[in-house]
RNA sequence: GGGCUUGUAGCUCAGGUGGUUAGAGCGCUACACUGAUAAUGUAGAGGUCCGUGGUUCGAGUCCACGCAGGCCCA
């Protein structure tokens, strides 16, 4: 048996299976640590830092997650690419509520039974247990989908050293005065004593239709400068000449109770106000009072306004007893209506208390919340039980009023039970609402909101009551009346901090930019304190132990910290010893660490706040938390601060993206992230948003096996931007597989089949000179180098997807579609000649150029392509066997110097010297030339296979015919023609039809309103008129009247008929083929219909493409035996025949049919 | 309710600084091609550029107000 061995490119004959491709790829990166070395190998080169934004493993992985993490993946990879190194922590983020509820769910108990059913400590190391559930899953997906990050050695929030890096990042911040204790607003159930959570109040039902009692507040305004324009229309008589009438601003609220806690009035800046006229409904009063124009019309009839139905003059009024006579007498915005004072509701005269930052309170401020929709477009504002009231008052530094309990410590005018406070005058003690369950059934009985209302109503500052039913939260547990009510927590004073954070951001380069600019940028804009408390159990705990008093307290910031407060609390007798001293694993969770009691500089014993804080916290000291810094790893960290490019989901913004920024600013006065791309969401192929519920949620395993990594990845990124929405459809990747995948497939295979017919190698010492190249070789090496500059440019300014439709673009529309047609013959033609290795040179490089530009993209495809390209299979071939193929990558090195994967080389990178615009202009010429040309033969029902003797093209100057000159042959050759033919003024004269198209852009500006009729005279202008501005380059015509002066720019003159021809025009390119037929163009196109059937014939018989033959064929059809004596040669080189004959008798033969011939014919393999 | 964002052919998307006749791919129809063939070429059908106003000689593009989808926040 004759067995040969040899390396070979490696050749496939089936069509490839993309999800094993995968999987072998990811095989051989293992076994070889490519991943490793793509960091080892960077080592001494500068840094690339990259965050990884932790992900959560309470869940299964979704394709949203393969699409964040191939943006990720890619410029790490790009990075790598460019020299960088690149080290990819990886990290998962453990704490939170999520957590928390799915342990309750699968344990079915609830917050309340922490502590009773179930102990803090089991309750935690059940948390803990569930959050890695899935880890696994995760790790799978990050292999499977190649996003390469270090899984070996994560940072995991919930270690010891996690949290301890947090501690001391809480103390920097503690001893910098930017830890602090305050009140923030949220939902309170006072007959519970608990606040609720956001997802508490979610519960169903939890939203109740109640009816209450409501009433539009007057509020008087004070007279003095800033109000004054509210007085200045012209004092009106009134019956009794009394005194100027007051101006009331007119607040409505359907919580009367908060009224004596009013310390501020806010309008929309932007909304239109009037002031009115009118007379208190209740008192009879002459008033003025101040509300939105579009909410006139809700108060005041249209048939009581001034001069209907009502006296004219305003003195006339009387004193109506149903209908209010109104007019309005001004109208002012919002903005003008801006700090100005007014009295306060319920003074200090009538035995309500003074509070601290009184003279600040009582002003109209803006609130951006304001609507026209309901009440008078005026808020009440009583920070102590609103959130947006908080937040408002806080932007306009309108104080709250608190007041001082038993103990000296500032409250609410409401305690924690629901009641007034002592300080509330003849309200002091009552209920807000019934928490309590007293009897409400007596006549004579009277909600608070009744009360004040009664009282309001004789002091002249109810407007308007009225009983107005709507949904309110009750607590679920009680089903009683929510409070937003001021609750303890510890907050980050980032406000502090706000213009730097403002500033550095505007440093920070957002993909896309809207989100940095809009989103957070409007964010810092309306910053707020952070608040950091969270009544928890699984979490990071604050470190932060006070007296009882709370006039002594202590920040921990390090393990050895606590030891030592520890060691002094035991020998103060605090604590009976120290649970930490023997070594042990040290667990800083709750219940432990509320198990520690300190002693202060004083003596007295020191109580952990019970907070828990913010989970974002944890995310947002990713960068020194990672590396237990500031603990230890100083040097590292450095390193490593900032990054350089982070990327997370858009809805991350308020979350790890103001994290890691606000914390960087606080902490190191610098960013976090230099670069950061935000990306959207992935939706159901329909818009929706996938849910496991809608059963439309893409398992992005089944996914990955069914497309492979690779068409998966390349769809996420190509399809939109990673920040728009994507709607996912697997038609889509499909489509990524057969255009793009297949294509580049298929252009290797053609490479590999003809390079190992001709054992063609690669060798970049002895390539062919770019000078001797051909046309088209030179073409698309200057579209490589094009590519190259291009796919750079966009990677280097974080757009992946320009980048990913410039190599798809590249490769099918110019590599397959142009360059390897047009060169086909080229590779399988004749010896290894000049020529040839020139062709093979030349599509091996962009195969290996294009296997590099793809690889930060596409990283197991473009890895096969690239060793395929770079080490050749090792093969056997037997004569009896055939070729024995082999999927697996033999590490046998066909080109020298190549690094062993794509992932470890470095980018090519443009060469503008191959770059040639002219070349490529020309080519571009060919393309739509011959795109015409076709067009042609289809219209006049040639075939392709038909030659023809001639186009003509005319042209209108030499530039374009050198240009056309230089690309005939291709031309020629493409559309099947023997000559191009130009037709220029000197040719053929009198042939040339002209027309011109005014060059819009050019006129509009010089003539403006002028520009129609300019037009249409440019477009009417005749023969002699376009050739008189051709030769003296401009002609004066006149519009209107006038005279004008047209310059050879301000037309586009063009060919677009040529009498007696079938022209075909694109834009100024104009083509006419010649279709006359001679008898030699007809034996031509007979002697390729019969190559074409011949070929088919070897093929269908199943002959390999080396195979040489002999063909017999049939004499009987003297056209045809007349064609084939014509061009023998051509036949029989085209088919590898080594005899061609004619046979009167051709028994055993096939019978081929074309045209109108139908042709006995005999082939057989010429066995040498 | 607010901020941001998207809306162009049946589907997925391109359309610097305004220029009159809005493009590509897929899909559809017809024809052709056939040693890259699960490919390719040519032609065709398919558009109120979300709507309404405005600026302009001219608006898919700029402005205002809406409508619809999405995200975040309240």
């Amino acid at each position: 048996m004759k067995i040969t061995q040899f390396m070979k490119y490696p050749e496939y004959k089936q069509p490839l299976n993309y999800g094993q491709l995968g999987e072998d790829i990811l095989a051989w990166w293992k076994e070889h640590g490519i991943f490793e070395k793509s960091v080892s190998s960077r080592e001494g080169q500068s840094t690339f830092v990259f965050y990884e934004g932790p992900p959560s493993a309470n869940g299964a992985p979704g394709i949203h997650h393969v699409m964040a993490r191939t943006v990720k993946d890619i410029f790490c990879r790009y990075q790598t690419l460019l020299g960088k190194q690149v080290p990819r922590k990886g990290g998962w983020d453990t704490h939170g509520l999520p957590i928390e509820l799915q342990v309750e769910k699968e344990l079915g108990i609830t917050k309340e039974d922490i502590g009773h059913k179930i102990s803090i400590a089991d309750y935690n190391q059940r948390c803990k247990e569930t959050v890695m559930r899935f880890k696994a899953q995760w790790d799978d997906l990050t292999e499977k989908m190649g996003y390469w990050v270090d899984l070996d050695d994560p940072y995991v929030t919930f270690e010891p050293e996690y949290i301890e890096s947090c501690w001391a990042l809480l103390k920097r911040l503690y001893d910098k005065g930017l830890l602090y204790k305050g009140y923030t607003i949220q939902p309170y159930s006072p007959a519970a004593g608990t606040g609720l959570s956001s997802h508490e109040l979610n519960q169903p039902g939890t939203y109740k239709d109640v009816k209450d009692t409501t009433v539009v507040a007057q509020f008087k305004v004070k007279r003095d400068a800033a109000s004054e324009k509210l007085f200045a229309a012209p004092v009106w008589e009134r019956p009794n000449g009394d005194s100027p009438t007051d101006v009331f601003i007119l607040a409505w609220t359907t919580t009367p109770w908060t009224l004596p806690a009013n310390t501020g009035l806010a309008v929309g800046k932007n909304i239109p106000y009037v002031v009115v006229r009118t007379i208190n409904p209740y008192t009879k009063e002459y008033i003025r009072v101040v509300l939105a124009k579009a909410r006139v019309k809700s108060y005041f009839s249209e048939f009581t306004e001034k001069g209907k139905t009502t006296p004219s003059t305003y003195s006339d009024w009387g004193s109506p007893e149903r209908q209010i006579p109104w007019e309005i007498e001004a109208e002012f915005t919002g903005a003008d209506l801006i700090n100005i004072h007014y009295e306060r509701l319920f003074g200090t005269k009538e035995g309500f208390p003074n509070f601290e930052g009184e003279e600040r309170a009582f002003r109209v401020i803006n609130g951006d919340f304001v609507t026209t929709e309901d009440g008078t477009g005026i808020v009440h504002i009583s920070p102590t039980f609103g959130a947006d009231d908080f937040r408002a008052a806080q932007l306009a530094d309108i104080p709250a009023l608190m007041v001082p309990d038993a103990e000296g410590t500032l409250g609410p005018i409401v305690d924690r039970t629901g009641r007034y406070v002592p300080q509330m005058g003849e309200f002091a003690g009552r209920w807000v609402k019934n928490y309590d369950g007293h009897d409400e059934s007596g006549a004579d009985y009277k909600t608070l909101d009744e009360s004040i209302v009664i009282k309001m109503k004789g002091d002249g500052t109810a407007f308007k009551v009225e009983k107005y039913e709507h949904t309110y939260p009750h607590c679920w547990r009680t089903d009683k009346p929510v409070l937003y009510y001021p609750l303890d927590s510890w907050f980050i004073k980032t406000t502090a901090v706000k213009d730097r954070l403002i500033e550095l951001n505007k440093t920070i380069n957002w993909k896309p930019e809207s989100t940095g600019t809009g989103r957070f940028g409007n964010w810092l804009e309306n910053l707020v304190d952070w608040n950091l408390s969270r009544s928890r159990y699984w979490g990071t705990p604050l470190p932060i132990w006070r007296t009882q008093d709370r006039t002594e307290e202590i920040c921990i910031g390090s393990i050895a910290e606590l030891k030592v407060e520890i060691d002094k609390a035991v020998a103060a007798e605090i604590m009976t010893h120290n649970p930490y001293a023997n070594g042990e694993k040290i667990d800083l969770h709750r219940p432990y660490v509320d198990d520690i009691f300190l002693v202060s500089p004083t003596g007295q014993p020191m109580y952990r706040e019970a907070d828990l804080i913010d989970v974002w916290f944890d995310s947002g000291a990713v960068p020194y938390a990672q590396w237990h810094y500031p603990i230890e790893n100083a040097e590292k960290f450095q390193k490593n601060f900032p990054a350089d490019f982070i990327a997370e989901g858009v809805d991350q913004t308020r979350g790890w993206f103001f994290t890691l920024h606000a914390l960087a600013v606080m902490l190191e006065d610098s960013v976090a992230f230099k670069n950061v791309i935000a990306n959207g969401l992935v939706l159901a192929k329909d818009g929706q948003k996938m849910s496991k519920r809608l059963g439309n949620a893409v398992d992005p395993f089944a996914t990955i096996k069914q497309f492979g990594p690779d068409a998966t990845r390349w769809y996420l990124i190509a399809n939109a931007p990673p920040w728009d929405n994507l709607k996912f459809d697997p038609a889509g990747v499909t489509e990524v597989q057969r255009r793009f995948f297949s294509t580049l497939f298929n252009t290797y295979s053609f490479y590999a089949l003809y390079a190992n017919l001709d054992a063609f190698e690669m060798n970049e010492k002895s390539r062919v000179p770019h000078a001797d190249l051909s046309e088209l070789d030179r073409w698309i090496l200057s579209k490589l180098q094009s590519l190259i500059a291009e796919v750079r440019g966009h990677l280097d300014s974080y757009d992946p997807t320009k980048a990913a439709r410039a190599i798809q673009d590249f490769v099918t529309d110019q590599l397959s579609n142009w360059y390897v047609r047009l060169s086909r013959r080229r590779f399988w033609k004749g010896e290894l000649t000049t020529d040839k290795r020139a062709a093979f040179e030349t599509l091996n490089e962009c195969l290996q150029t294009v296997a590099q530009l793809m690889s930060p993209i596409a990283p197991f495809f473009a890895e096969w392509l690239y060793r395929n390209l770079t080490f050749g299979e090792f093969r056997v071939k037997s004569e009896e066997l055939g070729v024995e193929n082999s999927t697996t990558l033999n590490s046998q090195l066909l080109t020298l110097n190549s690094p062993e994967s794509v992932h470890l080389t470095l980018l090519v990178e443009a060469d503008a010297t191959r770059i040639d615009p002219k070349l490529e202009e020309r080519m571009e010429l060919a393309q739509r030339i011959s795109s015409l040309a076709h067009s042609l033969r289809k219209k006049s029902v040639l075939k392709v296979r038909q030659p023809l003797q001639r186009i003509l093209v005319p042209v209108l100057n030499d530039t374009t015919k050198e240009q056309v000159g230089l690309v005939e042959d291709l031309i020629c050759a493409e559309i099947n023609v023997k000559h191009v033919e130009f037709l220029d003024d000197s040719s053929e004269s009198g042939v040339l039809v002209k027309s011109v198209k005014p060059n819009f852009k050019r006129l509009g500006q010089q003539y403006g309103p002028r520009l129609k009729a300019v037009g249409a005279r440019i477009q009417a202008m005749t023969a002699a008129e376009i050739s008189k501005l051709e030769k003296e380059g401009s002609l004066a015509v006149e519009v209107d009247g006038q005279p004008i002066t047209l310059a050879p720019d301000d037309v586009e003159i063009r060919t677009d008929d040529l009498p007696g021809w079938l022209v075909a025009t694109d834009g100024p390119l104009t083509v006419a083929l010649d279709v006359t037929l001679t008898d030699e163009l007809r034996q031509e196109g007979l002697a390729r219909e019969l190559v074409n059937r011949l070929q088919n014939l070897r093929k269908d018989s199943g002959l390999e493409v080396q195979d040489k033959i002999r063909v017999t064929l049939a004499d009987q059809q003297p056209e045809l035996t007349a064609a084939v004596a014509a061009f023998g040669d051509y036949i029989r080189t085209e088919t590898q025949a080594l005899a061609l004959t004619f046979a009167a008798d051709v028994s055993g033969g096939s019978v081929l049919e074309f045209d109108d011939y139908s042709v006995l014919v005999l082939l057989e393999v010429a066995t040498s």
